[in-house]
DNA sequence: GTTTGTCTCAAACAACTGTATTAATTATAC
DNA sequence: GTATAATTAATACAGTTGTTTGAGACAAAC
C-alpha cells in the first residue's frame, strides 16, 4: 500500500488526540490504520519520530501564519503596539483553522502541554513563535512587571492545553457541537481579561487572609 | 513497622504530584517508601484505592475550609453577593494552605485534572464544592450568560492545574523559590481579569478574519 | 527473467505493569 | 509462654509495552 504512512500518521494523530501519547500504544494505532506493527519502526523509526512527524506535518503552517497574522496587526496598528486581543487572537486563530481539516491536531497539542512534553517540543520547532509573541505581549502590556508576564504566559498555556483537548468536569451547553473556532474566542475574550488584569502588589505581605 | 501505611500514601503523594498517576508505578512508590509490594495490596486494595486515600485524607479539609470562607465572603458582603475575586481566593487559598505542609498534594490534584481523571473524582467526592461554587460565581456575574460561565470555569480548571503542577515552557524569574501561595495568588488576579471580560457576542458571523 | 530495493508479515524479544499467593515474621493479648 | 492476629517478605502470574528480527511479497529497472 502507497498510503501505509498517512494512515499511520492519521491514526496516530487521531489517537494521540483522543488518549494522549502515553496512553496510546503502537498496537493500537496499526489496529486503527489497518497497518502492520513493523511497519511503524520502518517508516519512523521509533514512537517518539512518529510523534514528531504528526506534529511537524501541521504545526510548520500554523507557526507560518500565525507569524503572518502578529505582522499584519502590528502594521495595522504602528506605531503604536498590537492589543493583547490581536495577539492572542494571532496565536489562536491559526489553531482553529487547521482544525478544519485535521480537527485532532489540535488536541494532541492539547495533550503535548498537559503531559509535560512540550518544553521539549517547543525549545525544537516553536522558538521563533515563541520568542515573538512573548515581545508582542511585552509590548502591549508595558505595564506589566516581567515577571507577573511570565507567570500570566504560563496560565494562558495551561488554559489553552485544557480547552483543546480535556473533556470539562461540567460540559458547557452545547459543548458536542460547538467548532472549535468559536471556542478559541471564547478563550482569547477570557486570556485578554487576564491579561489586562492589575497586577500583583510586588512582594507585600500575604493577604490571603 | 508502624507507618508503612504513611509512608506508603507519602510516597504516593510525592510521585503522583511529580510524575502523574499513570507515570508512577506501585514499584516506584514501594522503592520511594521502602515497603514491600504487598503492603500496598494489604492496606489499599489495589493502586486507584491508593490514589483515592492520597486525595481524601486531604480533601476534606480543603473542601470545609473553602465552604467557610465563602460563607464568611458571602455574610461580609451581603446583601450583595461577593465578588469574583473573593470566590476565587476563597477557593483556591484553602489548596495553598494545605500546601504548607502537604506541598505535593496541590500537584496531585493538578495531574489528576490534566490525566482526565478529575470528573470521576469529583462527581464522587466535591459535588458539594463545585455546585457552591458554581452559584457563587453566577451571583458575582449575573450579567454573563450561563454558557460563557461554564466555558470560563473550563478554562479556570485548565490554568489552575497547568499552575499547580506543570514545568512552565519558560520559567518565571524565581520559580523555584516561590511559594505555592503567591502564585495562586497571582492566578487569583489573572483569573479574576478573565472572568470580568465581556462576554462574546451571542453566535455572531465569526470575526475571526 | 532476473535482480534490487521497498515494504509487509508473523513471531519473538526483554522489560515493565498491576495483581495474587504462600510462607515467614512480628506484635499483641491472655 | 503460647495463641491469635497483624504485617512483611519473596516469588510468581498473566498481560502489555516499545522494539527487533528474518523470511517472504511485491514492484520497478535492467
Amino acid at each position: 500500500m502507497i498510503d501505509t504512512k498517512d494512515r499511520i500518521l492519521d491514526a496516530a494523530e487521531r489517537l494521540f488526540g483522543e488518549q494522549g501519547y502515553a496512553a496510546t500504544s503502537l498496537r493500537h494505532i496499526i489496529a486503527d490504520a489497518g497497518v502492520n506493527l513493523a511497519a511503524i519502526h520502518y517508516h519512523f523509526g521509533s514512537k517518539e519520530e512518529l510523534l514528531g512527524e504528526v506534529i511537524m506535518r501541521n504545526a510548520a503552517p500554523v507557526n507560518e501564519t500565525r507569524l503572518a497574522m502578529l505582522d499584519r496587526f502590528d502594521a495595522e496598528a504602528s506605531p503604536a503596539p498590537a492589543p493583547v486581543e490581536q495577539v492572542l487572537e494571532a496565536f489562536l486563530a491559526p489553531m482553529a483553522e487547521v482544525a478544519a481539516c485535521h480537527p485532532q491536531f489540535v488536541k494532541v497539542m492539547g495533550r503535548m502541554h498537559a503531559e509535560g512534553l512540550m518544553p521539549t517540543i517547543i525549545r525544537r520547532h516553536f522558538h521563533t513563535v515563541v520568542e515573538r509573541f512573548h515581545q508582542a505581549l511585552r509590548r502591549a502590556l508595558p505595564e506589566l512587571p516581567e515577571d507577573e508576564l511570565m507567570w500570566r504566559v504560563h496560565f494562558m498555556t495551561g488554559a489553552m492545553a485544557h480547552a483543546t483537548c480535556a473533556k470539562p468536569v461540567f460540559e458547557p451547553p452545547g459543548y458536542a457541537t460547538e467548532d472549535m473556532r468559536r471556542r478559541l474566542e471564547r478563550l482569547v475574550a477570557f486570556l485578554s481579561g487576564g491579561f489586562r488584569a492589575p497586577a500583583l502588589a510586588p512582594e507585600q505581605a500575604e493577604v490571603t487572609q
